[in-house]
RNA sequence: CGGGGCGUAGCGCAGCUUGGUAGCGCAACUGCUUUGGGAGCAGUGGGUCGGGGGUUCAAAUCCUCUCGCCCCGACCA
């Protein structure tokens, strides 16, 4: 037996999350949800509860964004829950887009009915339903045609951070629920370049983001026509690799023309004294984002955080035997949470009385980047443990605290980079260019890992292959830019 | 919304075919020993078997309706 395999045998694997990820993606990612502590079903069909730790790595999201939106210029603002059931049919395409999955409020009060149980009452019926928002861009439409009068109003800049229903068929946690949290950004402009150099650079931010903070590395293109937002000119999206090959649309955004400025009254007297219609845009980011990030980070011990959205970068875990010497442990603990802290890290102090593996445990399959022991020997020498999630235990270092408060941030960073190289290769290894509509079926299906083909867009006029597509659930994700509209991305999606 | 699967203790499951009033593992709780990558022993508590209706002396089990979950599609962020 050699020296790997006696290893092997000794310690087993054994993981966290069951299912592995090659067993069952769809039922590890429920797992790792749950085992993560970030969400679970609500009573509600469809619908989700975030739970704190869930709740806070939205907030990270949030926080990140919210500042590079506002570096953009764009103000926060909040427009209606219940938009008027005609702002909706207002603009047809975005009729016929979204009708289907509205939730419709048609009555104001409830009243107990025959049998003893509450029911809507008869005689409260609106008169005009409202429509439960399912994206605001009427509602909005509608007070940027008041406010804006003259060219010397544009641009407006807009954007509000709010939740969503649209009544979903197939639901999924994070990925696809009728209730969900997001941004939607809503600018007004004078000049069509304007509205499309707009979209480019508002889709560039969502970019910098996933880059910058969620260490993935998405691909950012145009959408297909019949792909496109309802009622949109142009739509652009980040379209993301999950681990098992699917697509993740995981931001888009819009260039609506003047659809939206016609169907909601959008005008403004121009530089020329005549009457003109804004040019508009439409841009968004959901909580589907954490999604991606667990199908992306994600191995079979649970979640890996990014550390820069990480709501716990830091997780100490104090080591205490029995009560001896265990308050100078948890003293010694929260100090260097303070110092930790001083240096802006977020950083958490597990306090439970569980045991030290189930402590380890628990950091583990939440995905905290680095973990940080503490026990009565590092008390005597002023030192401390630490691993990193993304490495394992074998990244397990000693050191003193202050050479670890020193080289925190440089841990939180390599970090950072060594999982954006990770999605980065890894996305880049499953794009196949194909030429020919051959090509592609053959890579289809002889490859034994799904991934994207990259084909040339004419190929898409081939009926043949549309129908091949449409059989196999293939579709076209996005036109990348750096091709400059010539290819366009295939593969399935979630 | 179509096709398939599944709802029994917090979680994972057995029991259902051949009806007889519910069990296993983990978790929880108590005590002791433990504690640096998933601890051991002993003991304890917890379920109107998703819900309604029916058949029957008797239903987790059979019939029926309904709600929910998961997977594969269609549709979509």
């Amino acid at each position: 037996m050699t020296q790997s395999q006696k290893v092997a045998t000794a310690t087993p694997q054994r993981t966290a999350i069951i299912p592995t990820r090659a067993d069952n993606f769809a039922e590890w990612y429920q797992s790792v949800v749950k085992a993560a502590d970030l969400a679970e079903n609500s009573p509600v069909r469809g619908s989700m509860v975030i739970k704190p730790y869930g709740y806070g790595l939205w907030e990270q999201i949030q926080r990140a964004l919210d500042d590079k939106i506002k570096d953009e210029g764009v103000q926060n603002a909040y427009f209606p829950l219940l938009i008027p059931l005609s702002f909706i049919s207002r603009e047809a395409e975005h009729v016929d887009g979204f009708a289907k999955e509205c939730a419709v409020v048609t009555h104001h009060r409830l009243e107990m009915g025959p049998e003893g149980k509450l029911i809507p009452s008869p005689s409260a019926e609106l008169e005009e339903p409202f429509v439960i928002r399912p994206t605001s861009e009427t509602i909005i439409g509608d007070s940027m045609s008041k406010w804006v009068q003259s060219y010397r109003d544009l641009p407006l800049l807009l954007n509000q951070w709010c939740n969503v229903m649209r009544w979903e068929m197939r639901t999924r946690l994070f990925l696809r629920t009728s209730e969900f949290l997001w941004q939607e950004g809503h600018n007004a402009f004078e000049t069509a370049e304007q509205a499309e150099a707009d979209a480019r650079k508002m889709l560039e931010v969502y970019r910098s983001l996933y880059v910058d903070f969620l260490a993935m590395s998405p691909f950012c293109g145009e959408k297909t026509a019949d792909e496109r937002f309802p009622g949109a000119v142009r739509t652009y999206s980040i379209e993301s690799m999950m681990q098992d090959g699917k697509a993740l649309q995981a931001a888009t955004s819009h260039n609506l023309g003047q659809n939206f400025s016609k169907s909601c009254g959008i005008k403004f007297q121009g530089r020329d004294g005549s009457e003109h219609f804004a040019h508009t845009t439409s841009w968004g980011l959901s909580t589907r984002s954490i999604g991606g990030l667990i199908m992306t980070h994600g191995d079979d011990d649970g979640l890996k955080m990014p550390p820069r959205i990480a709501p716990q970068q830091v997780i100490i875990l104090p080591i205490t035997k029995g009560d001896d010497g265990a308050a100078a442990v948890i003293e010694y603990a929260q100090n260097i949470a303070a110092q930790l802290k001083a240096v802006g890290v977020r950083v958490h102090i597990d306090l439970s009385d569980a045991r030290a593996p189930d402590k380890m445990w628990a950091a583990i399959k939440r995905g905290v980047p680095l973990r940080v022991e503490v026990g009565g020997r590092e008390v005597e020498e002023g030192k401390l443990t630490h691993t990193r999630r993304d490495l394992g235990r074998e990244s397990k270092t000693s050191c003193s605290v202050d050479e670890f408060i020193g080289s925190i941030k440089n841990i939180l960073d390599d970090m950072h980079h060594s999982m954006l190289k990770t999605s980065q290769s890894y996305s880049k290894s499953r794009v196949v260019d194909c030429q020919t509509a051959g090509a592609m079926k053959e890579y289809f299906e002889t490859s034994l890992e799904l991934g994207f083909a990259k084909i040339p867009v004419e190929l898409l006029t081939d009926e043949a292959l549309a129908v091949y597509r449409k059989d196999n659930a293939l579709t076209t994700r996005c036109m990348p830019f750096e091709d400059e509209g010539r290819m366009v991305l295939i593969g399935k999606s979630y």
